[in-house]
DNA sequence: CATGAATGAGGATTCATTCAT
DNA sequence: TATGAATGAATCCTCATTCAT
């Protein structure tokens, strides 16, 4: 009895928060989706507001300032990124597969189904404001360290000894996946088959990382 | 006799265009400087002119609108990038020298000398207005023509039958180059020892593209 | 009950618009005011803000651009004439009389209770941009129409022969008017006994209009 | 001898004084068109100065202000205005024909051949400033003393009792007149048969007249 | 919690006027 | 006298944020 009682009393905060969350990712869904049409600064609260389907006052009881917003959003796009990544790296396989492998799933799965996070991430959240540029160098930090860190685990023991190296083969290859993301699949320009683009660049990245893991050896 | 006579005509107007052209440059200096330290949407044209020490006005008796100025620094910027990569590339040696060479003047003479123009084109364009945005697209897509134009120059008579191949291979590396420079000179994240870092990528390149180019073989 | 309830629903939607339309009107007053006083080049929003006692932002919420509010002015002020014209001329009596009765509404009613709206409409409507001079156009089209109206319906079946004739009347009449209300009450110069002013413009209307009445005989 | 030498020193001055005034009438008469076309405040110095093939400088050594130009374009405007109206109530004939004559050359002379003079004195002089509306004011008055000093001198003795009495005639006369024009010679609303309009438009005032004159008697 | 009207600081742009050459 | 570059005050309008209901 006195269970029922806490659940009784317990619940409604527990809805209630379910509630406050489930209203603030629909806030940030639509958000999102303004953001990527438009651009972040020609998008006002009050579009958001409308696209979301609440109110202009609604907005600030979910986010303290427009900036808070973008970040949070900054910050789920580069947890939906890395886990992708992640997931994908994590299969079984040669070494190099599960670099290619990584690297599809960014294509496939992370450049198609989050097309719209692909784009505040490469696009919008750029020359915002000092304060999302930080975010900005942290996530780069983030997803630099997981690829140092994966190429590490692959080169084995040897690879502590030289990090530095590694460091700079994961921004490469970091740089090649987003220009290539942005020119093919943001600006769409060139061309149209995608299958071949994705497997040149993977190509590439094999190529380059090939060397370096044998260096390692 | 006559000659002097025009002369002394002519040289008031070409003095007047130099001047003309002399405050431009000076404003559009400002303006990068301004531009590279804060960002494009936080910087007002009262803030160029007190950079420039000019008045407001006089600001648009050089530039119609904010948006002239960063499209005509955006053009100057991508010009100097495309004439810097072109002359180093141009140098004598074996095809992968030349392309390493390019990839090095990238880094000490464009990061270095022209830091501001890198930051401009790789942050601060991004995000203003689509027109700005369209400017950009154009710019990457010359410079990857360049670079793929370089790749088909190099591997000769059967580049040609595969081009979207080495335009895939040159989108690669720009966003390589482009990223390096973000993480190492824009944001100076991780190491100090710049000559290392260009090594390395520049050594990544060159496995990319050796692959590339004994492919065509 | 149900109806109680509906009430209940509906209200607050009726005070919304009735209180929206209370604070147009009363920016639409506070500005009809300003520019009366100065001239519509001369008053600026924060003048007609501070006048109407809200800021400027709350102007824009009510008015998309300034000159949208002026339009608006132009509106009620030409309805506001009309209507005076209207009901004194659709009281019974004589052709001539009516007409007679017309010209002292403007004067008694119009030029007297609505000054402001005349020196909207008479004087600084003028000169401030291509749209409102088309709206201009339009007032002395609609207040032509009905003078013409007025004579052509006093005249019976056979004015409808000479429409021509008949607007030219309604033009003159008009312009006298116009003139006289400028003369004696907005720039009140010359004699300030306006109850003979009135009766010398109306007699010498009267004697233009019975010559135009007898001919159509 | 002695004469020559004075006129030699006379001459220069003369001929200065004489491309002063004229160059002052060129820049007047560019002017004139400008603010015919467009709207007084819509065409800047700039646009005058180019329109009159001098620079902005050179305005400022013929008139002080923007507003003096305003200030003689309207002294000469209203100069030309009274002058053609004199002229032709000036010439032989009975009472009436000469305020028919009068009339037909307001509408066959100034509305025509003055166009520009005409938009400037009924529409583009007004609203711009309390300075021009008070020269506005002079000129009006002026051309009312005229008219009913036209009418008093037709009347005769008589006509000086009852001063008012003409004064309220002749704003009316004038009234009409600048209304007809506006909306027939300005506009071009209505009956492209100004021929007709004319017609109606004194036959209006004749009868108006006479019965004023006809009272006097 | 929800609302949306109100706020006002801030930014881009214009243009009459001045002044050094 | 003639020039036209330089000035900067003035104005319109936007939009993130607040707050009374």
């Amino acid at each position: 009895m006195q269970t029922e009682q806490l659940k009784a009393v317990q619940r409604p905060v527990v809805k209630f928060r379910r509630m406050k969350d489930r209203r603030r990712s629909l806030i940030m869904e639509a958000a999102l989706k303004c953001f990527a049409q438009n651009s972040v600064a020609a998008v006002g609260i009050a579009d958001i507001a409308k696209a979301a389907k609440i109110s202009v006052g609604t907005f600030y009881l979910y986010f303290r300032k427009k900036e808070d917003l973008l970040l949070q959003l900054l910050d789920e796009s580069a947890r939906e990124l890395r886990q992708t990544l992640a997931e994908a790296f994590n299969l079984e396989g040669q070494p190099l597969d599960r670099f290619e492998c990584a690297g599809r799933a960014f294509f496939r799965k992370f450049c198609n189904d989050q097309r719209e996070m692909l784009i505040l991430i490469l696009r919008e959240s750029i020359g915002v404001s000092s304060e999302i540029e930080e975010k900005r160098k942290k996530i780069f930090q983030l997803l630099i360290n997981d690829i140092t860190g994966a190429i590490d685990q692959v080169r084995g023991a040897k690879g502590r000894r030289e990090k530095r190296h590694a460091e700079v083969v994961a921004v490469s290859i970091l740089g090649m996946l987003e220009r290539v993301a942005y020119h093919y699949y943001i600006w769409q320009t060139g061309s149209k088959d995608l299958r071949k683009v994705e497997d040149e660049a993977l190509a590439f990245i094999r190529d380059g990382l090939g060397s370096v893991l044998n260096r390692g050896n």
